[in-house]
DNA sequence: TTGTGACTTGTCAAATTTTGGCTAATGTAT
DNA sequence: ATACATTAGCCAAAATTTGACAAGTCACAA
């Protein structure tokens, strides 16, 4: 499930309009139609509120968002999947140091 | 390893300067040193004419570089693994259909 | 049907980021 | 000191992102 899809159906869980939500973080109604239709990305801290407002764990959001981000920039490379597992690795060793 | 210290191991295998990589991939040589150091992100087309110009495959240096697209935006995220599992499946998942 | 509220679409300019290249500095050997 | 390779710093053009607005659709109640 993307980003998106997410953040919808957790606000329809809470009956919240999107105009609600648009206007605790401060950008207007529209903006936030397209954030969760995935037109337009989230920005971090937006993310940070929207955990809030949702009632959910900012790591989950924070996790799915991210995991948007790099979906998006791995695009349909046939070397995504090892660009990945390459990714993690270094990522494991730099955790380490 | 990181892309930039990829090729440049292999331009120095090759006994290549700095300055001949850059004019075979069209750009001066300031730029494709700062590329070699990773203060500059290479272009697609310029890594597949680096794997041709350096004896390498085209699949092997998109991996490193793709790679390091995806660790610069997962950044210091405490997430970044978890998002990357998630990305991993996810993107399984769309290969499958 | 008319109106109302929720959401979406399209467009735009401002702001930010990225890009490429220039010049000058540094280093290294001859 | 000169010559050549590499690096550092800077700048403006180009590209991307951002936020906002106005107008559009859609569903439904009056």
């Amino acid at each position: 499930m993307q980003f998106g899809e997410k953040i919808k159906r957790l606000r329809e869980e809470k009956y919240l309009l999107q105009r609600q939500i648009a206007a605790s973080l401060d950008i207007d109604a529209p903006m936030y139609s397209k954030i969760e239709r995935g037109e337009r990305k989230a920005k971090r801290v937006h993310v940070i509120s929207l955990a809030r407002l949702l009632d959910v764990s900012e790591d989950e959001l924070l996790t799915i968002w991210l995991s948007d981000k790099i979906i998006e920039d791995v695009g349909d490379e046939t070397t995504a999947l090892a660009a990945l597992k390459r990714a993690e690795q270094e990522l494991k060793r730099s955790i380490k140091s």
